[in-house]
RNA sequence: GGGCGAUUAGCUCAGCUGGGAGAGCGUCUGCCUUACAAGCAGAAUGUCGGCGGUUCGAUCCCGUCAUCGCCCACCA
C-alpha cells in the first residue's frame, strides 16, 4: 500500500502475504531467545506426517497455534513454537511401496538399505513441501528448531526410552495375540484398528460328540477358524449343556477331538449357548485359551490365506475358504442354518483392510503401571483439558487400556534396539548400536528386524525435541510446554501417550493445558477424506482468498472442541472483512497525508471519546476471551468492533472533521484519534491475521519494526468511559429512529429533512447539542432543531420515541393523518406490553426481595424509560384527536 | 451395550458463571452518498427439539424421551 490515490479498491492478498512473512523470518522474529528476565511460553507443533501435503485440520491446527504463540509474544513471553515433521511409518512406507510399484518394483527387490535411502527422499520433498505450506499461512514458528521424528536427537531419545523401560521391565516380548494387517504386513495395535458395524452372516453348525451319540449346535459368524478350534465352551451353569462338559466333541471335516469346557465367559442367551474356541484367530479365543490350557492351532497366514494346517483348504483366501468350508459342512449335515447377524468387524485404519487376529511374537509395553500416573495427572489438575469434557474421556481409555503391542514389521522408523547372540541366543538391549554379545563375546549378533510403532516417538516429543535425555537448557527453558493445541481424534493415540511417558520420564506432565479442537468437515458435514475426495486443499484457498481470510473463516462460528464446517459462504464473509478492513485503512490514509505527529492541542469530541472506550472495552474482552481459549468469540468481537463501530459510526462522524470542517484543532485531533485508533486495532487483531494487520500497521504512523512486536493493547481502564458509552447509545438509537422514520415514509438522503427533537429529561439536552453534527450528518439532516419541550408541533409530522426523547419529521402535506395515527397506536400498544410485562415482574415480591438488586434496578429503568415512551407516544396522539 | 456432542431465524452457527435471543449468508425495500456494491441505509423472520422438575425467573441448571452425529466396548 502507498499514499497513492490510485490504489485499488478490494484487497489483493498476493500482493503483501509473502514479503511480509519473509520479513518476519529474515529478522528473526519467531526465534526464542534463551533470555530469563521474559517468563516463557512454548508449544510443541504437533508433528504431520510427511507423507503428503497439509489438510485443512492442519491449516486451523497451525492457526490456533499460531495466534496463542503470537498473542503470548506480543505479551512479552519468551516464545517457543517448535515445528518439526513426524516419520508416519506404516503411512510415508506405504506411500514409497506405492511409488515403487508404479516403477515396476518392490521394496523387497530393491532392498532395505536402498528402500531407506529412497524413503528419506520422499521424506526431504514432502517436509519442504509442508514447511512452505506453514509459511504460505503465517505460521509464526521457530524453523532454526525445527525437528524431525527420526532425526538424529530423537532417535537417540527413542532408544533412551526403549532401554530404561525394557529395564524396568515395562517392555517385554512375548507371543500373544495381536493385530494383523495382511496388506500392510505388519502389526497394528489396538486403536490402530477402526470396527466397522457390518451386515454378515452368522452360521450354526452342529458337533457331534466323540462316540457319535449326540451332537452340539455352535453359533459362529467365521466358519473357516473351525479349522483351528481347540475346544468349544459353555456358560457352567447351563442346563442343556451340563452333561456335556468334559465331554469331548469330534469336529467335522478334520476330525480332530477337542474338549467342551466350562467358563463364565459364555453368553447363554446368545446363539445357541456354545461357542467354538479358536485361541489362534479370536482375542477372546485367546484369553479363553490361556485360562483352559488349550492348544493352539493357527489356520490362517499372514497374507490372510489358509496355512498348511487347513488341510484341503490350504492356500485359500480366507473369505474364499468361508464359503467353500460352508458349502461343505452342508453336504455333510453339519450346517444347520445361517442367519442374517450384524457385527462389528476390525479394519486397519490406514488401508481398511479386515484385520486377521493371530498369536505371534511381538515387543510390548505394558501399560497399567504408566497409566496410573497419567490418569492422576489429570485428575489432580497437573494437565487440564479445554474443553474439559475431554479429561473423562483421556480417563476413561486410559482406565482400560491394553498392554501396548510396538514392534512393526516395516523398515521405516526406529529399529528396535535389541540384538540377539546368534551363538549363545542371548538377548542385549542397548542405547548404543551392538557389536559383540555382552554374554559371550560372540560377533555374531543380529539387531532385531522390526521397527517401533511411529507413536513410540512421537509420544517422546515434547522433550526429545528439546533435547531430552540430556539436560539441556532448552528443557530448562521451555519444558513443561504452555500448551498442547491437537485436535480430538488423536487423544488416544498421542496425548495421552505424551503424558504417561513425559510422566515416566520426566516426571511432570509435558504441557499445562491441552487446548483440543475439532475436525474441519466438508459444506455437508461430512468428515474430509481422500476416499471421498471431498478435501479441500489450504494452499488453492489462500491463493484465491488469502491466508488472513481462510485463518479469520477456521477460526470464527465455532465453538472449542466442535467440528467446523468449510462452507464457501464464509470463506466470503471473511474475505469480505478483509476487504473491509483495507478500506478503513485506505480511508484513514487519505486523510492523513499531513499527519503531525507532534500535535498536542487535542480537542476530543464525544465520538472520540467514545471510540477510545470501546476500543479499550473490546481489547479487555478479547484478552479475558483469549485467556480462555475462546478464540472465535475473541475474533468475532473484533469483527463487530471494526465493522459496526469504527467504520459505521466513527468513520462516519469524523469525516466532516476531517474534512476541516470543524477548524484545525478538530482535524487534527481526529486524525490522530482516526490513526491511532485504526493502528491499536491492527495490532489486536494481528494475531488472527497476521499479514493484512502488518501491511496496515507499517503504513500507518508508527513506532517501531513490527506489528508484531508491538506490546499488546490490554484494554485501558482509564479509556473505557461508560457514561460516555452510554451516551453514544442514545444518540445512535436516535440517528437509527430518524433513518428509519425517513425509509419508511419514503424520503430519501436526497430530499431536505428538518427534524425537531424534544428531550423531555433535560438532562439529554447538553448531550444532544454536543451531538448535533453527528445527528445533522449522519441522518442526513438539513434542519434541526433541539428543544426541552415545544408548543405548537407540527401536525404534519411523524413521530418517533427513543429513551423517552421525542423525535419529529415534519413533512407537510406528505402526511396521511389516519395511518400516522394507527401507527402511533400500534407503537403503544407495543411499549404497553412491555409495561405490562415488566410491572408484572416488579409486582412479584419474590422477584424483588431474590433478584439481585443491579437486576431489579435494572427493571426500573427500563419501566420508566418505557413509562416516558408511552406518555410522550400519548402526547402525540392526543395532539391529533384535539383537532 | 456404554459415553460424549448436537438440536436456536430459510441455511450455517454464536450466545461467557440462569434476568425475555444474536451474527454471517439468504430474503424484501431504497441507495453506484468522493474508504469499501466484497458496499451503505432500512425491514421481516424464532412456542431456543418434546415433556416434567428446581427457581421469583430457564435457551442456559436437573431428570426424561426423541432425532442426528461421533467415540469407546471381547456377545461368538
Amino acid at each position: 500500500m502507498t499514499e497513492d490515490k490510485n490504489l485499488s479498491k478490494t484487497y489483493d492478498p498476493q500482493a503483501v502475504e509473502s514479503r511480509w512473512y519473509q520479513i518476519w523470518e529474515e529478522n528473526g522474529y519467531f526465534k526464542a531467545t534463551m533470555d530469563k528476565d521474559k517468563p516463557a511460553f512454548s508449544i510443541v507443533m504437533p508433528p504431520p506426517n510427511v507423507t503428503g501435503k497439509l489438510h485443512m485440520g492442519h491449516a486451523m491446527d497451525s492457526t490456533l497455534q499460531d495466534i496463542l504463540t503470537r498473542y503470548k509474544r506480543m505479551n512479552g513471553f519468551n516464545t517457543l513454537w517448535l515445528p518439526g515433521t513426524d516419520h508416519a511409518g506404516i503411512a510415508t512406507q506405504a506411500k514409497v511401496e506405492a511409488k515403487l510399484k508404479n516403477e515396476g518394483t518392490s521394496r523387497e527387490a530393491v532392498g532395505r538399505e536402498e528402500f531407506l535411502r529412497q524413503t528419506w527422499a520422499w521424506k526431504h520433498e514432502y517436509d519442504d513441501f509442508i514447511k512452505q505450506q506453514l509459511r504460505k499461512l503465517g505460521a509464526s514458528c521457530d524453523w532454526s528448531r525445527e525437528r524431525f521424528t527420526m532425526d538424529e536427537g530423537c532417535s537417540q531419545a527413542v532408544r533412551e526410552a526403549f532401554v530404561q523401560l525394557y529395564e524396568k521391565g515395562l517392555i517385554y516380548q512375548g507371543d500373544y495375540i495381536i493385530n494383523w494387517c495382511p496388506h500392510c504386513q505388519t502389526t497394528i495395535s489396538d486403536i490402530e484398528v477402526e470396527h466397522i458395524e457390518q451386515e454378515g452372516k452368522i452360521y450354526y453348525l452342529k458337533y457331534p460328540t466323540e462316540d457319535g451319540q449326540d451332537f452340539l449346535q455352535v453359533a459362529t459368524t467365521r466358519p473357516e477358524t473351525m479349522l483351528g478350534d481347540t475346544a468349544v465352551a459353555v456358560h457352567p451353569d447351563d442346563e442343556r449343556y451340563r452333561h456335556l462338559i468334559g465331554k469331548n466333541l469330534r469336529l467335522p471335516i478334520t476330525g480332530r477331538i477337542v474338549p467342551i469346557i466350562a467358563d463364565d465367559y459364555v453368553e447363554r442367551e446368545f446363539g445357541t449357548g456354545a461357542v467354538k474356541i479358536t485361541p489362534s484367530h479370536d482375542v477372546n479365543d485367546f484369553e479363553m485359551g490361556k485360562r483352559h490350557a488349550l492348544p493352539h492351532v493357527a489356520v490362517i497366514d499372514k497374507q490372510g490365506k489358509m496355512n498348511e494346517a487347513a488341510g484341503i483348504y490350504y492356500g485359500m483366501d480366507r473369505y474364499e475358504c468361508r464359503q467353500k468350508i460352508v458349502e461343505d459342512l452342508d453336504k455333510m449335515g453339519a450346517l444347520v442354518k445361517i442367519e442374517d447377524h450384524n457385527n462389528s468387524v476390525g479394519h486397519c485404519y490406514r488401508c481398511n483392510t479386515i484385520i486377521e487376529p493371530m498369536v505371534s511374537r511381538q515387543w510390548f509395553v505394558k501399560m497399567e503401571p504408566l497409566a496410573k500416573p497419567a490418569m492422576e495427572a489429570a485428575l489432580t489438575n497437573q494437565v487440564r483439558f479445554v474443553p474439559e469434557r475431554f479429561t473423562k474421556i483421556y480417563l476413561g481409555w486410559l482406565e482400560n487400556i491394553r498392554d501396548w503391542c510396538i514392534s512393526r514389521q516395516l523398515w521405516w522408523g526406529h529399529r528396535i534396539p535389541v540384538w540377539y547372540c546368534q551363538d549363545c541366543g542371548e538377548t542385549i538391549c542397548s542405547k548404543t548400536d551392538v557389536i559383540s554379545c555382552s554374554k559371550c563375546g560372540s560377533q555374531n549378533v543380529e539387531q532385531d528386524p522390526d521397527v517401533l510403532d511411529t507413536w513410540f516417538s512421537s509420544g517422546l516429543w515434547p522433550f526429545s525435541t528439546m533435547g531430552w535425555p540430556e539436560k539441556t537448557p532448552e528443557l530448562d527453558m521451555f519444558y513443561p510446554t504452555s500448551v498442547l493445541v491437537t485436535g480430538r481424534d488423536i487423544i488416544f493415540f498421542w496425548v495421552a501417550r505424551m503424558l504417561f511417558d513425559a510422566l515416566e520420564f520426566t516426571g511432570e506432565s509435558p504441557f499445562k493445558d491441552v487446548f483440543i479442537h475439532g475436525l474441519v468437515l466438508d459444506a455437508q458435514g461430512r468428515k474430509m477424506s481422500k476416499s471421498l475426495g471431498n478435501g479441500i486443499d489450504p494452499l488453492k484457498v489462500i491463493e484465491e482468498f488469502g491466508a488472513d481470510t481462510l485463518r479469520f473463516m477456521l477460526i470464527t462460528g465455532n465453538t472449542p472442541g466442535n467440528d467446523l464446517r468449510f462452507q464457501q459462504e464464509r470463506l466470503e464473509a471473511a474475505r469480505n472483512f478483509a476487504n473491509k478492513i483495507w478500506n478503513a485503512a485506505r480511508f484513514a490514509l487519505m486523510n492523513l497525508a499531513d499527519f503531525d505527529e507532534q500535535f498536542d492541542q487535542m480537542a476530543y469530541t464525544l465520538a472520540d471519546q467514545w471510540i477510545i472506550s470501546r476500543f479499550n472495552s473490546t481489547a479487555q474482552e478479547v484478552t479475558r476471551l483469549l485467556e480462555k481459549y475462546e478464540l472465535g468469540e475473541a475474533a468475532r468481537l473484533i469483527y463487530d468492533f471494526i465493522w459496526n463501530e469504527f467504520c459505521d459510526w466513527y468513520v462516519e462522524m469524523v469525516k466532516p472533521r476531517l474534512y476541516g470542517k470543524m477548524g484545525e484543532s478538530s482535524r487534527r485531533t481526529a486524525q490522530k484519534v482516526l490513526a491511532d485508533t485504526l493502528r491499536q486495532t491492527m495490532v489486536l487483531l494481528h494475531p488472527f491475521m497476521p499479514f493484512i494487520t502488518e501491511e496496515i500497521w507499517q503504513h500507518l504512523p508508527h513506532q517501531g519494526e513490527s506489528v508484531m512486536l508491538t506490546a499488546w493493547p490490554k484494554g485501558e481502564k482509564t479509556l473505557i468511559v461508560v457514561d460516555i458509552e452510554e451516551q453514544m447509545t442514545v444518540i445512535m438509537e436516535i440517528i437509527r429512529a430518524i433513518r428509519n422514520l425517513r425509509s419508511e415514509m419514503n424520503v430519501p438522503l436526497g430530499k431536505k429533512a428538518h427534524v425537531i427533537i424534544c428531550a423531555n429529561q433535560p438532562k439529554y439536552l447538553p448531550i444532544l447539542e454536543k451531538a448535533r453534527d453527528y445527528l445533522i450528518n449522519l441522518a442526513t439532516i438539513d434542519e434541526l432543531t433541539l428543544c426541552e419541550t415545544l408548543d405548537d408541533k407540527p401536525q404534519q409530522s411523524v413521530t418517533a420515541v427513543v429513551s423517552g426523547i421525542e423525535i419529529l419529521l415534519p413533512l407537510s402535506g406528505l402526511i396521511d393523518l389516519d395511518k400516522e395515527i394507527a401507527r402511533l397506536e400500534k407503537e403503544v400498544a407495543k411499549v404497553n406490553g412491555e409495561i405490562e410485562r415488566i410491572a408484572k415482574k416488579l409486582a412479584n415480591e419474590g422477584f424483588t426481595a431474590k433478584a439481585p438488586e443491579a437486576v431489579v434496578n435494572k427493571e426500573k429503568e427500563k419501566l420508566a424509560q418505557y413509562e416516558a415512551n408511552k406518555t410522550a407516544l400519548l402526547e402525540r396522539l392526543h395532539s391529533f384527536s384535539g383537532q
